[in-house]
DNA sequence: GCCAACGTTGGC
DNA sequence: GCCAACGTTGGC
């Protein structure tokens, strides 16, 4: 099966890449947007993960991996909402800013540029390709 | 089922 | 801290 690649965004105030670390792996809860939601149930173990620092950072700064398909999400009290567990895997050598993803021909198509608002998006093998580059790091 | 109002997110 | 963009909600 060909290894997909997806990113998500999470405010590094809120759980950052070195809390991630620390903890080794975590469960992605907390999606409240059925977009993202049905971008999370469709992750299957092994696939890669980019992390996103918005708001402060605005910087892709790690990668991660998919070590849990989909389960209900234990955080949401009310409605149908799923969840992931990841495990973080290594940080990028050079953070990948927004700036540069704009700038980049090759990622200006990607979902985080175009609809900002969504938290958990799916990438292509090129972009994937493309941001482990700008971001000196080989998996 | 449409659309206006509202709330939230995230870039600047 | 402000504001634009977007998703969701609720009235009709």
């Amino acid at each position: 099966m060909a290894t997909n690649y997806w990113l998500v965004k999470q405010e590094p105030e809120a759980y950052s890449w070195a809390d991630f670390v620390k903890d080794k792996t975590t469960d992605w809860t907390g999606i409240r947007n059925y977009q993202a939601r049905n971008n999370l149930r469709q992750m299957k173990k092994g696939d890669v993960v980019f992390y996103y620092h918005s708001v402060s950072e605005k910087q892709i700064v790690g990668v991660a991996k998919v070590t849990k398909e989909h389960f209900p999400d234990p955080t949401a009290k009310e409605g149908d909402w799923s969840c992931v567990e990841l495990k973080a895997v290594k940080a990028l050598k050079v953070p990948v800013t927004l700036e540069q993803m704009k700038a980049d021909t090759a990622l200006a198509e990607m979902p985080l540029i175009r609809h900002t608002r969504l938290s958990a998006m799916p990438l292509t093998a090129a972009h994937a390709q493309r941001l482990l580059k700008l971001g000196k790091t080989e998996l």
